[in-house]
DNA sequence: GAGCACTCATGCATTAATGCATGAATCACT
DNA sequence: AGTGATTCATGCATTAATGCATGAGTGCTC
C-alpha cells in the first residue's frame, strides 16, 4: 500500500484532529526534535515534553536518546507506520471536507423528485452556475418518503419535494406550486374541453404512482375532495409511463404539465377543486449549512413563486 | 476496504495516541454526547466541548443539534469514514506495539553472525525459553557490519557480534571467546601435528571471507602479528564452504570450530599468535529495552563465560 | 584540549483544558 | 397541559499543559 506524504506544516488538518500523531510522525520522521518542532511551528521544549507523555502513557519507549540526538527505538519504528497511514487517511478526510465546504467550489448534495428532473432542475441550475460557476453538486432523485429519509441520515442537504413534508425534524419553506392537469386519451369523451371538473371523471379508470409518492397522496386527496375514491386501473413508477398508458386508452391520469407535449394525449385543466401540488424546499432542521449549501439555498429562496418554467404564479394564496 | 469496528473503551491506545479522533469517532458512531463519554469513560462536558473545539478548530460544523439529540451532518458522515479507517490503522499499530512490549510474550529481535547460527544460538535460545517459553523471536542472520547498521537503524534489539565494534553508538559486552583453528587439508604437512605457530602456514595459500566480515579482518591482523601477509587464494562467503576449499587442497584457513567434525580436513589448535575472537553483545547505545527484550538481555550477559556450548573459559584475560 | 555551537530536557509563570455543579431546552407521560 | 426525566451546553474552581528562559550534556573546531 502505498501512502502520499502528509504534509505536517502548522497549517496542516492533521495537527489538529491528532496533534499527539502528527508530532509523533513530524519527530519519527526527522529524528530530530529542533527540526519537528519548527516544522509543526511549535516551541522544541513542548514537543518534547509531548512525546515523552506519549511514551509514558503508552508504558513503551519510541525515542532513544544518545546525547545530544535522537533515534528511533524500534517500538517507535512501528509505530511510525501504523501512524504514517492513519495520518494520510485523517488528512485525505480533512481535506475533502474543506474541499465540499469551500464557499467557491463546495459541494451541494441536492435531491429532487423524478418530475422535476427533466426540466425545473436544469433550469435552475444552469442560473445558479452563472453567479457560482465552480460549486459542484451531487443530484439525488427519490421520490418524496426516501428524500426525507436521506435528508434525515445526513447524505442530503436540501432537496425539493411534494407535497411538504410535516416532520418535524425536516424544516420546509414553501418555494412554488405546480398545476396539475388531467390527461385523458385523444379519443376520450372530454379531449375536446379545455378545462373540466375532476367529479366528471368519477368513473373513469385511472392510472397512478404507487402508493408512497407524493403525487399519489394529493390524487388521492382530490378525488376525495371531489366526492369520489378513484377506479385505479395501473400503477406506475414513472409520471412519463402514466403518460404512455393514458395515450394507449387505459385511463385518465393527474399529472404535473408534461416536459414536451406528447400526442395522443390532452391535457385539461381542472377547475375544482384546485388542482396544484405545494413545491417546497427541504432540509434537515437544525443542520448547519456550509457555505456553497447556503449560497444556494438562498439562491432557490429568493426564487419563490417563480421557480417553475412558463408558469406565472397565480396571486399568493394563504 | 473492510476495517475492524475499533474499540472506544477507556484504555484503547487511540485514546492516548489521538483523543480527538477517538472522541469524534466515538460521538460519530452513537450520535449520542452522553453516551459516547460514558464510552470514553470521561465527563459529558468535556466531551461537548471537546467536539465544539474540534469543530471551531476545522470551521466546519460535524453535528447538527436538536433539541436534546444530536445527529451527523453530512461533512461529519464524510469525515466519520476516514477517522474509522485512521483509528483502526493506529488501533492495530499502537497493539502490535503492546504485544512487543509484552514482557511474557514480546519479541526480541536478536542478530547474530552466521557462524554462531549452527549450533550457539539455537542452545542459547532453547536454555532461554525453558525460563520464558513465550517470547518470541525474529532472528536475523548477518555479517558485522551490517548488524551494527541494522543495530543503528532501530531494526534490531540485541545481537551476538564479533569483533566487538568500537562505534561510540553501539554499547557492547564483551561476552565469551572462541577459538579459532588452523583447518589445513588432510593430507598437509602440518596434518599430524596438534598445535601449530601460525607463522608455519605463512607460505600457504589462504582461504578467507570475503573484506567486510569480522574473522576476515581477525585474519588478516593475526597473520599481520606472526609477521606475514597471508596470500589469498579464494575469497568466499561462508566459513563451511571454506571448509570445503580446504578440504579439496586449495589452501588453508582460520576458522571457528566445526559443528560437526569434517572429513579430510584437519584442526589444528594455534599456540601464537593466541587465535581467539572475542564474541560479545551488542545493542544501539541508549535504547530503551522494551521488558521482554531487557529479560533476554540479563539471561545473555548471565552466561557471560559460559556462552559457547563445550569449550571452558579460559582463566579472565585482561 | 579548551571553547563554542548545538540539541534535548527541566524550572517556572501563564494560559488553556478539565471536571463538577447547574442551566436551558426538549421529549414523554400522566 | 403540567411534570419529570433526559440531554446538551455553560459558569467556575482546579488541574494540567504551554511557552519562555535556562540548564545539562555532547560533538566539533581551532
Amino acid at each position: 500500500m502505498h501512502t502520499t506524504p502528509v504534509e505536517l506544516a502548522s497549517g496542516s488538518w492533521a495537527t489538529v484532529l491528532a496533534p499527539q500523531l502528527a508530532q509523533f510522525v513530524a519527530v519519527a520522521r526527522t529524528e530530530h526534535v529542533s527540526r519537528a518542532a519548527a516544522l509543526l511551528g511549535m516551541p522544541q521544549p513542548t514537543l518534547s515534553r509531548s512525546i515523552a507523555r506519549l511514551e509514558a502513557e503508552l508504558g513503551v519507549a519510541l525515542l532513544a536518546r544518545h546525547g545530544r540526538a535522537v533515534s528511533l527505538t524500534r517500538a517507535g519504528r512501528e509505530l511510525l507506520a501504523s501512524a504514517e497511514r492513519a495520518l494520510a487517511e485523517v488528512e485525505r478526510g480533512a481535506e475533502a471536507l474543506r474541499a465540499d465546504a469551500d464557499p467557491a467550489t463546495g459541494l451541494v448534495s441536492f435531491g429532487f423528485l423524478h418530475t422535476l428532473g427533466p426540466e425545473t432542475v436544469p433550469g435552475l441550475l444552469h442560473d445558479f452556475r452563472a453567479a457560482n460557476p465552480r460549486i459542484r453538486f451531487q443530484l439525488v432523485q427519490d421520490h418524496g418518503a426516501a428524500m426525507v429519509a436521506r435528508l434525515l441520515a445526513g447524505g442530503l442537504d436540501l432537496c425539493l419535494i411534494s407535497p411538504l413534508p410535516q416532520d418535524p425534524r425536516v424544516a420546509v419553506r414553501r418555494l412554488d406550486e405546480q398545476r396539475l392537469n388531467l390527461v385523458v386519451p385523444a379519443g376520450h369523451r372530454l379531449a375536446g374541453r379545455r378545462r373540466v371538473r375532476l367529479a366528471e371523471v368519477a368513473k373513469d379508470p385511472f392510472v397512478v404512482l404507487e402508493t408512497g409518492y407524493g403525487l399519489r397522496r394529493i390524487t388521492d386527496e382530490l378525488c376525495a375532495n371531489a366526492g369520489f375514491a378513484p377506479r385505479i386501473a395501473f400503477e406506475g413508477e414513472e409520471t412519463e409511463t402514466l403518460r404512455g398508458l393514458v395515450a394507449v386508452g387505459l385511463g385518465v391520469a393527474l399529472l404535473p404539465p408534461p416536459v414536451l407535449p406528447r400526442p395522443n394525449v390532452v391535457e385539461l385543466a381542472v377547475t375544482a377543486p384546485r388542482a396544484v401540488r405545494q413545491i417546497g424546499l427541504a432540509w434537515r432542521e437544525g443542520q448547519p449549512d456550509t457555505p456553497p449549501v447556503a449560497t444556494f439555498k438562498r439562491f432557490l429562496l429568493a426564487r419563490r413563486g417563480s421557480l417553475l418554467p412558463g408558469e406565472p404564479e397565480p396571486p399568493p394564496a394563504r
